[in-house]
DNA sequence: CGAATGACGAAATATGAAAAACGTCACCCG
DNA sequence: CGGGTGACGTTTTTCATATTTCGTCATTCG
């Protein structure tokens, strides 16, 4: 409902940088603080108050930063999205081929996916409390990694690596075949049931449709 | 917790097959009871005290039948994961070369659950539970269906229409691709957010890991 | 004057008793 | 004797209420 971004008004233009610096930091020490109780209690079980008595502050005094709770989550989950995407961005953007260089994704993001799973259940939690509500910030997310998928798709199209084709479309039947490792949902049902092939084979003949 | 197929002993065999028959035809009868219970009230407003009344028995009669009201709700599955596998059956060993035949299996499995998460509600619902709490049912259907593909995938292969590979892992790989389409959990949330391919697409991006 | 807070109404959630539903069993009936 | 049932103990769900938590605002503080 509320907005997560809200910048506070910018009355003079002298000091508003500092004041604006002091008060990212503020937003940082409260997501600190947020990320740390959600782990260990929980999100549904730690409340604001928690966070603020943690911080040495007044419940009141985070709605000076975030709307409300759920903001506080979304910035949460804006974050961690953040910190994914540099990885993939980095992955994508590094060395080896197209082929080479989305094989790595995929599996790093499985990985990721995974792991997130079995040993960070508090965070799952907050995973799937996003995904159900189909927060915006997923969305903005897939976006942005389909964008980048969609480039070194075109460089492989380009290097003659790949046939011919919209690369938009192409990245995104990429992107839509190996749902099975990346999505949480998917990864957490489909993991348990006996499988036949191994993740690697599914990257592999993923890979295959875009030859 | 119970099992879904118990079989009443057989003391004697010359009347135990007209025995088993009624027995059989009261099982349908109860079956058909809840289905239509069920997807006008809806799984959990609908009790089996409900059933017995539309059947005009007693409640204790049903448990004669089935061991607990989730063994209805399983066998109800299993019977709609047939009409599900026979249609598949028939799509898959019908006419056209094996490409044809997939892809028509696929856009039909996806079709079918767009239209029963839109239009069944109530049936949905049952969906999601069996999902949730992973049926062997579940299991047993996808496990069904993956030999339906892999045969298609083998004739593929034997009329040089595929490449030559393990068809028991290629059909495994060709189903975790277009999982994005088939799975309802997937359908659910991917059809809302916006994609740029079509599911056609995406059948095709997954028939080319084939060949 | 802006940063911060205690006090407060609204909304959500925990609690616990009452009701309903589940599932079992001794018993009845054709 | 097998098909069927009413009565009954146990578990789950419902629902009203008490408590917590959320989020706002007038007021205080530096």
């Amino acid at each position: 409902m509320k907005n997560v971004t809200r910048k506070s008004k910018v009355p003079a233009m002298d000091a508003s940088g500092a004041s604006e610096a002091v008060r990212q930091e503020n937003v940082t020490r409260i997501l600190d603080a947020a990320e740390r109780l959600f782990k260990h209690y929980g999100y549904t079980k730690t409340n604001v108050a928690d966070i603020a008595r943690d911080l040495g502050m007044s419940p009141a005094n985070i709605y000076r930063f975030f709307g409300s709770k759920a903001d506080i989550h979304q910035a949460l989950a804006q974050r961690m999205l953040d910190a994914g995407y540099q990885l993939a961005a980095e992955t994508l953007s590094g060395p080896g081929n197209a082929s080479d260089r989305l094989r790595k994704h995929i599996l790093q993001q499985f990985q990721m996916t995974l792991e997130t799973m079995i040993s960070e259940q508090k965070v799952h939690e907050m995973v799937v409390i996003a995904i159900e509500q189909q927060w915006p910030v997923i969305d903005a997310h897939l976006r942005r990694l389909r964008t980048l998928v969609t480039e070194v798709v075109r460089e492989g199209i380009a290097a003659g690596e790949f046939r011919d084709t919209d690369p938009e479309v192409a990245a995104d039947c990429f992107m839509s075949a190996t749902a099975a490792l990346c999505h949480p949902q998917m990864v957490a049902t489909c993991v348990s049931e006996f499988k036949i092939c191994t993740p690697e084979q599914v990257v592999e003949f993923a890979l295959r449709g875009l030859k």
